[in-house]
DNA sequence: GCAATCGTTCGGCGCCCGCCGAACCGCAAG
DNA sequence: CTTGCGGTTCGGCGGGCGCCGAACGATTGC
């Protein structure tokens, strides 16, 4: 039976609201602050400090301390992945915004954002597919690199050949997208893409959320590297 | 925020020690009876009456009626990805087993069993890797099927195209084995290849529950279609 | 050193939920 | 019809847990 306390122990540090709509905000890869996660999750700072600790101690997230912050993140890419699993069972329409300003935003998101450390929204879905259609993602048989697509990612992206190679975490994975209802490239394969496109300017985050942008020169990049040139990216 | 209470509401279901244990029961992918699963979670009978109207109706368990009986099971294959997904998060050693009928029959599942609806322990794995060197699997690059190991399925193993046709559910999928701690063929394709080792008299069930083992007509083939002979597995 | 801010600890409150037993319903067998 | 059994409903009990406010510790800035 202890197997089936240690599932119900994992299960609770996601069975209150609190502590998931904490999880779901981290789910965009970056380090938030006590504080910014009791506001965001609307209870007193005490209180977040213990739905914290019980999420640290679950092994859920880390935290790191920086003079009187106390940053916390994901603990690993599989928790966001699990977390990514449970949502998408989940069926709820969010919200349409209200304002003109959520609108925008909203609409940047669904352009572009990152997902914990991937590409998603319909630049994610544009850049699966591209690679798929040019033979270097296998999607009709499972969710898999194809021996073209791993020499794309070494050769034309430059990548280090040990920077992928695949331990706990799989190469390729399919990760549903909540608004294009599509499946877009995770793993570790789909951080490195993501990883690779922010750090030679091809992309850029919109302010301090996860909404992301191709930059002009990313703009043509993709085009000579891809074939992508939809309006839905540019 | 309704996001969060509805993946605080998922969570909530499994983070009760009965349920989870209810729910891993069902792993087998067999339908059980109310009865049953009050005493495999040593409860009275009416906390599972309530415990499985919880589970029906929050989508994870499926009922059906017949006779003065109530069955239940898993409502959909995704739910014991999900319930496995969970699982492989948890390191716990199962206890080890203290009489000798308990030994026997731990071995016979360490040898092989179902997964819900694939196949697993070391027949399991056995297969994967079989169908892996031979180039049937892909697991390098991901977890897919090569266009070979599709053609395998629908001629040698004469499994109709209609029926491989990935909808919701992945074709192939790697499933994280808690005694071998290998991955081994889930997904659509895993479930198909169990059925047919089944139906066709090559596999049977020992006793009840999931265990199963080969039979001398199954060794004979799977030595000749896919030239295992380990002694692991016979 | 002092003030402001971020985070933590502690006590207490209230609610939710998991548990059981008892009574009841319905199907099956004799 | 009667008996037996599987399953359900209901009431009540107890414990765990999520919440807050207040007091305290820690760090940064003035």
């Amino acid at each position: 039976m202890t197997s089936a306390s240690d599932l119900a122990a994992l299960a609770a540090l996601l069975a209150d609201e609190t502590r998931a709509a904490m999880c779901l905000a981290l789910l965009d890869g970056r380090a938030w602050t006590a504080g910014e996660l009791a506001a965001h999750a609307r209870v007193a700072p005490s209180t977040a400090t213990e739905h914290l600790h019980r999420l640290v101690a679950g092994g859920l997230l880390v935290e790191r301390r920086q003079g009187r912050h106390r940053y916390v993140q994901l603990a690993d890419p599989s928790v966001a992945e699990l977390l990514e699993d449970l949502a998408s069972r989940i069926t709820s329409r969010p919200a349409a915004p209200s304002g003109l300003r959520a609108a925008t935003a909203s609409a940047a998101l669904r352009r572009g954002r990152t997902c914990y450390d991937h590409l998603a929204g319909q630049l994610g879905v544009a850049v699966t597919d591209a690679m798929t259609s040019r033979g270097l993602l296998e999607q009709s048989g499972g969710f898999a690199l194809t021996p073209a697509g791993l020499a794309w990612l070494t050769g034309t992206l430059g990548l280090a050949p040990e920077s992928l190679r695949p331990g706990k975490r799989p190469l390729a994975r399919g990760c549903l997208d909540w608004t294009e209802r599509r499946q877009h490239l995770a793993g570790l394969a789909g951080a490195r893409v993501c990883a690779t496109f922010l750090s030679r300017g091809w992309m850029e985050r919109i302010g301090s959320g996860r909404a992301v942008r191709l930059t002009p020169h990313g703009k043509a990049q993709v085009r000579d590297l891809l074939g992508l040139d939809s309006p839905d990216v540019h």
